[in-house]
DNA sequence: ACACTGTATTACTATACAGTAATATATGGT
DNA sequence: ACCATATATTACTGTATAGTAATACAGTGT
């Protein structure tokens, strides 16, 4: 079976796009970031972002429809954790991409 | 030297986010992926996504001014061209992610 | 039942930005 | 110089959504 090439239709595309606007959000990703690898509740992470509770409740929630965090009650208090370590990986690539343009302009004033 | 937790500070995550927002547009996806690797006029972008041509230029200038994109003047025409390639990686990790999660929705329905 | 704490939700405001029509700016041909 | 074509820009409108204060809801202890 011959792989042509793929004609992404609008409802993917959307997708994706839906995707990638999760990550664009700096709240977000200071979340996602807080939250590492362990299992935090939402008032450790109100404390460490330093954001309104309700905002960080909102967030929280958008990521936990999204598939990227698990949510796990413990009598009053609710644990996150981030489930979808492709997160991550999408922010590798983007820190490095972003490391070495910066890179690449300080060596061109280097001249200066 | 010892690599302690890195904390990310405002205006990382904020370049950071802008590039997740960059792309989160269908739009620019729909342009990117048309690009590929090859180099493209305006006018064929236009005519292969069926789309406005002022849309199209504007975002053409938002991914030139974020330098994922070069453009090639000649004559009358102007070519751009993908220049980053860390785009497609990003696609990539995203669309398989969204495969496979879809491939587990689907397998958790099948019971029914 | 009541009070308290942790989290979610609601209702609102403000801002960002995609799409678009109209217009401006090139560049090439006559 | 004028016209035609390709692309960019401007000005505007509508929509989505982040942040927030107030409130609702759930669980725990008394």
């Amino acid at each position: 079976m011959k792989k042509k090439k793929k004609e992404l239709n609008d409802a993917a595309l959307e997708m994706i796009a839906g995707r990638f606007r999760l990550m664009s959000e700096p709240m977000r990703l200071k979340i996602l970031h807080t939250l590492g690898e362990r299992e935090m509740n939402v008032s450790d992470i109100v404390a460490a972002t330093g954001a309104n509770q309700a905002n960080v409740s909102k967030h929280l929630g958008i990521l936990y429809d999204a598939g990227v965090v698990t949510r796990r009650k413990e009598g009053l208090t609710v644990n996150y954790r981030v489930s979808d370590d492709t997160i991550f990986e999408l922010c590798d690539v983007v820190c490095s991409r972003l490391k070495s343009q910066f890179d690449l302009r300080r060596f061109a004033l280097s001249d200066l």
